[in-house]
RNA sequence: GGGCGAGUGGCCUAGUUUGGAUAGAGCGGCGGCCUCCUAAGCCGCAAGUCGGGGGUUCGAAUCCCCUCUCGCCCGCCA
């Protein structure tokens, strides 16, 4: 059954009625016709831009156009003019049953698009592991991760991926912490700092060898040779050196994958970017850009393109990509790893921070260059900052994630033991988390990613209105209507459903499709939160203001309705990787 | 110096791609609503020169030009 298409069908009778009476007034056919839906009808089409060909004011074109529809007819109910526009209403029994029998038809599948066999391929996170994620960069994860499941719903294959960084200085220096670091020093550190952070978490315990690392480094000068001698050492293929790196990698990468996990982020794929050193992909992209003629050498042997006929601007248009003892570039080795997404992808999407636009930039002209038709579409985010400014691995000024996490899920265990005694205290502390990570979620998520955004506590922890817990209480409420309700009959007849609520929150339900389509295909995640929180807020209203488990002979159909509501809102909940709890 | 992004009530945000009716929400504030299905809720009120200035248009938050503020970037770092 293609019920969606009610609406579809409904905006093209509409347009198909109204072409005909402009013909019939001396209008071209192939006028274009604007068509909007705003609130006091079902769909609207201005008459303004008619008005020059017509040679009338616009008003009286809505008029005349008005007087020559024959209404009713088909899914058109009714249709007026009003301030030169045409004001049309749909067949609201129509839409009621049709969007009301496919959820209750195809459950958790509504709004799940048919198998369209396109690869698409999502990386995300691909944080650097010297660290616990913090709350600057979570971004990253929970937008990939939406994105991810927004397209799954889309119906693409999709793979979602993290690229391993571990190669180079920064990891060298993060090894180098781990085995010389003492732990007096670790004290030294958190001593100056005024912040210990006694999570038994191998990333947090960790990141205090780096950090000791990276101030050393500066007035050190044995340090220094060591750490440059591990560097060439990495370079040189040493195994006993790349291994030791892995090592620590592997570890950090573990308490990462830990937080992720808690967010409910969970990865298909994990590629070692030291794999394509070892692989020689990385030293073919070097001969093939070699070979072009924008390759240049500097005077030390480094080679580098000219990108300055590449839309690229600035003081320096050269893009290296070696350096001047021939070994590869980050941006090399990951041209390399984008030929490989390419090559068992249809589509490849990358989330990045907004400190990688040029570096995005440059990757797609060396692409071009290389004559590689496929190009990766990035989306970048803004990031989160602290009120008291940008936040700093190395120099303590964060706010880690998992401190989030925990945060939010205290205040919601807070919340729960306020208003329900009758639960026992796992039961109390498992949902507490749901909500926890649902209101982080749903608050990074809910904002375009190119705004920049200041981390607030309050705003972080925030459990009405506009949040995750909002949408989750909805949820619980509906269930907790269907559990006192029993087991009922469905009832889709529309005649039973005829109070302005219920068609409301109908239609709303019936644009799920819509939605998931804008916010996967079209990369605008944020748009889903904002559905999901009319859809809750309607349902909010109707169950203030219409009782259903006494209501007669309308009971079963509101029961309905609010079991399609409680299908729609853990379908939109799923999407963003939040929990549906049954209760709270 | 250059490139890219952001600027919408006290705070935060949708809408900008594809120009249309009185610019939608949320937080905070003020005032109502639990003898009824979960009050993490509902209803109402106050609060907006859509950064500023030009322009195009019947019509601009949306398009064009100029300008201001903030963020990110302009390593042989990753």
């Amino acid at each position: 059954m293609i019920i969606m298409k009610v609406l579809e069908q409904f905006e093209k009778e509409c347009e198909d009625a109204v072409r005909q009476a402009l013909v019939a007034l001396g209008a071209p056919a192939d006028t274009p016709l604007v068509k909007e839906i705003p609130d006091n009808a079902d769909l609207a089409i201005p008459c303004f831009m008619l008005s020059k060909s017509l040679r009338k004011p616009p008003a009286a074109i809505a008029q005349e156009i008005a007087a020559q529809l024959k209404v009713p007819a088909g899914l058109i109910t009714g249709v007026t003019a009003l301030n030169g526009y045409l004001n049309f209403t749909a067949d609201s029994a129509a839409i009621v049953r049709d969007t009301l029998t496919e959820i209750t038809e195809k459950g958790k599948d509504f709004g799940k698009h048919a198998p369209t066999g396109l690869r698409v391929n999502v990386e995300h996170t691909s944080t650097n592991p010297t660290g616990p994620v913090h709350v600057g960069r979570a971004r990253n994860p929970i937008i990939g991760d939406t994105l991810a499941r927004c397209l799954r719903m889309c119906g693409h294959d999709v793979t979602t991926e993290y690229y391993v960084n571990d190669v180079g200085k920064q990891m060298v220096m993060m090894a180098w912490g781990v085995t010389n670091v003492t732990p007096a020093e670790v004290k030294q550190e958190i001593e100056e700092t005024g912040k210990e952070d006694d999570r038994d978490k191998v990333d947090h315990r960790l990141v205090y060898n780096y950090r000791v690392a990276t101030k050393k480094i500066h007035d050190d000068p044995v340090m220094e040779e060591q750490i440059a001698e591990m560097v060439r050492k990495f370079e040189a293929g040493d195994q006993a050196t790349i291994d030791q790196v892995k090592g620590i990698t592997e570890k950090m990468l573990g308490g990462i994958k830990e937080t992720l996990s808690a967010m409910n982020v969970t990865l298909d794929r994990y590629t070692w970017e030291s794999s394509l050193i070892a692989s020689g992909a990385a030293r073919q992209i070097v001969e093939r850009l070699k070979a072009t003629k924008y390759a240049g050498q500097a005077a030390d042997g480094a080679w580098f393109l000219d990108l300055k006929d590449f839309g690229i601007h600035g003081k320096n248009t050269n893009f290296t990509f070696t350096r001047a003892d021939g070994t590869t570039l980050y941006t090399t080795r990951d041209l390399a790893y984008h030929l490989d997404k390419f090559s068992r992808s249809d589509r490849v999407i990358d989330v990045l921070g907004e400190d990688q636009k040029l570096g995005s930039q440059q990757l797609c002209a060396a692409l071009k260059i290389m004559s590689v038709e496929q190009k990766p579409e990035p989306l970048f985010y803004a990031f989160v900052a602290l009120p008291e400014g940008r936040m700093s691995t190395r120099k303590g000024v964060v706010v880690y994630l998992d401190d989030l996490i925990d945060e939010a899920s205290d205040r919601a265990y807070e919340e729960i033991k306020k208003r329900r005694n009758d639960l026992p205290e796992n039961r109390m502390r498992a949902i507490a988390r749901q909500i926890g990570v649902g209101a982080v979620r749903y608050n990074i998520v809910r904002v375009a990613p190119s705004k920049q955004l200041v981390f607030k506590w309050e705003e972080a922890l925030n459990f009405d209105g506009n949040s995750g817990p909002y949408l989750q209480y909805v949820h619980a409420r509906a269930c907790s209507m269907l559990r006192k309700a029993g087991t009922f009959e469905r009832d889709t007849d529309p005649a039973k459903l005829t109070d302005e609520y219920e068609i409301r929150l109908a239609k709303a339900l019936a644009g799920f499709e819509d939605v998931l389509q804008d916010a996967g295909n079209n990369m605008h995640v944020h748009q889903l939160p904002a559905y999901g929180h009319k859809v809750a807020a309607l349902f909010n209203q109707f169950y203030a203001e219409v009782p259903v488990l006494q209501a007669g002979a309308s009971r079963n159909a509101r029961l309905t309705l609010v079991e399609c509501t409680k299908i729609v809102l853990a379908n939109v909940l799923d999407c963003l990787g939040i929990a549906a709890p049954e209760e709270m």
